[in-house]
DNA sequence: GTGGTCTAGACCACA
DNA sequence: GTGGTCTAGACCACA
């Protein structure tokens, strides 16, 4: 099984089970139209709580890239925008690394790293 | 006064006070040997919990930027690393800024960008 | 064949079977006094659970619309009913479509919509 | 207070605490900029477990109604979009319940309508 | 005090 | 079997 959590990581379980389906869609380990894990079983595998599961898969849904069938269980949507996109997130995924080695370098902390992202994100926004 | 945090914001309050007393210093607005408003003062002027401002000076200090000197008040140390750094500071700042514009445009949400500033940062501790 | 359900829908696939053997009624493709496919015809044509057209079609004869002769099969009803009101049902079922649509420029969610639906169906019960 | 719950409809208890915190924001009972009751008080003010209004709270800030301030509380934002809106909202709200009690009339069952109004939401999305 | 995350476990409708 | 909702209660960072 290739999924896999870390519970020491500051990210939130759900987020980290959220953006490990995304990578494992986007590298085509997972296909459009498959069946994923219920949540039960993925829990289980994972040694998470059922909810915590539910919320990823929630949230996944209501981004488009799964949906459920009621009592039949949950799969990929066809939704190809994200295969679309996998060399650019490739890219800027490395060029955020860089970045923090630069950062680290310089003395700058992780803090105000996520802080230039959170307020670059809200000009943007804007 | 040029002190200002914004509630609203996903940053913890006593971290964009550090953030924000380590960019005053690098513009020259504050200088080495300054002297810093007291807590009280800080947070009244701010309107914030004197507890965060506390927090926040603890930090800095621990961080070698300011000292207190007990019964006088905190000041700026004469720390100019934190000087030396700022041009590659503004670089790094301006670079994530347009990393953060691509992302947008990939359809990559915020959260995701903060994993990945999180993981790259336990690879390169490590 | 004309019976075809969809398993993506939120609503129930007994639901859907109701619905759409009415309706086939309503327009006249199927007759009053028609025998209907056998449980397991369906089932299998449709590729749903046996259960499932089970429990549509108990809904079905609980309402009048079709009965069951034990080892001759279901048949539908001489229940006029249904085919009188045919046009006002379109009516409000295109009336009910446009709404829809201007809630949607309002930004009314549809779980709001079906929730006032729901209300007002208390409402007009009491 | 203004905060009630119906345990018995089948709307889950967060749809109604967001639909009906809604309603109080757009009837002008509660105001922009206002603060919300914390979780653990509402939960407790309307006999509901804090995990389902903060579910709901959740729900609003993606939606942009209100948004929470760490360690301080939940704000309704300054968003005028739903109170331009009230007046048809209320119209629609309106006209569907007058849709409903000729559905009565016509025998049509509120699961029907529901699934009208699922598929008239599917058309209209595409 | 505040909200966010997580666990454990129940109950439900549906397939 | 499937996912959705809900409760009870713990722990955390932050103000």
């Amino acid at each position: 099984m290739f999924y896999r959590i870390d519970t020491k990581s500051p990210t939130p379980l759900y987020e980290q089970l959220i953006f490990q389906i995304k990578e494992l869609y986007i590298q085509g380990i997972l296909e459009p139209g498959e069946k994923l894990p219920s949540i039960r079983e993925l829990s289980s595998v994972i040694l998470v709580n059922p909810n915590t599961v539910s919320k990823a898969y929630q949230e996944l849904e209501r981004q488009g890239i799964i949906y459920t069938e009621r009592g039949r269980g949950t799969f990929l949507t066809d939704n190809t925008a994200l295969l679309e996109k996998a060399p650019e997130r490739m890219e800027i995924k490395n060029q955020l690394r860089e970045l923090v080695l630069r950062s680290r370098r310089c003395g700058i902390a992780k803090s105000e790293l996520l802080h230039w992202v959170e307020t670059a994100s809200e000009e943007v926004q804007s």
